[in-house]
DNA sequence: TTGAGGATTGGCT
DNA sequence: GCCAATCCTCAAA
């Protein structure tokens, strides 16, 4: 499966969360490759938006995300959770990312009930904590190179028949933008 | 230097 | 439906 190229990210933000739908995110554990169908994106752009964490300024914890297209951005929030983003703008803008709320287990899913300790595989990754957690992902891969086949990569996947737009999820500012993008196949 | 709050989840009522 | 868990980040003083 190809992985896909920088330039797949070097557009606008919002094109790219809606592109990065049924695409494939893999991640390899030594010898072992996890895998799951991306389901659900939001974008997060700048100064445009005040529900990014680059609305503001640049900072140790989002200057990933004023960086190279295709690197991942991983944060850690409410005390327990990481989220994983993918760096995505046009050459214009500053910042941006795209939030991957959601994927559908394809290799791999006993290693991932393993990291859940949960066996319900419709609940295995279907928000932004959930699939961190299933596929092992933490701090340790802020700002790796999704385009090489490393640890964390991205590869062609599934063609998407239908899109569903809606207001992003959690958020206190920017709720009228509708940023969030589910498949519907 | 400090403390308020967060792109969430799961368990309990 | 509600709320605790839990700690890192950043804006403000």
């Amino acid at each position: 499966m190809n992985i896909l190229p920088r330039e797949f990210y070097q557009r606008d933000t919002v094109i790219v969360a809606k592109k990065l739908l049924g695409k494939k995110l893999v991640r390899k554990i030594g010898n072992q490759e996890i895998s799951g169908i991306i389901t659900e994106t939001e974008a997060y752009r700048h100064e445009d938006d005040p529900a990014s964490h680059a609305f503001r300024k640049i900072t140790d914890r989002n200057k990933v995300m004023f960086g190279n297209v295709g690197i991942s951005y991983v944060y850690f929030t409410y005390g327990m959770h990481y989220c994983f983003n993918i760096v995505a703008k046009k050459s214009k803008v500053p910042a941006g990312a795209v939030l991957i709320r959601a994927i559908e287990p394809d290799k791999g899913i006993k290693k991932m009930q393993e990291n859940r300790s949960l066996k319900d595989i419709k609940n295995l990754t279907n928000g932004p904590a959930k699939l961190t957690q299933a596929l092992n992902i933490t701090k340790e891969h802020y700002g790796i190179d999704l385009t090489k086949k490393s640890e964390i990569h991205i590869t062609e996947g599934i063609k998407v028949k239908k899109i569903a737009e809606s207001q992003r999820v959690g958020i206190k500012k920017g709720k009228e933008l509708l940023w969030n993008f589910k498949i519907m196949n």
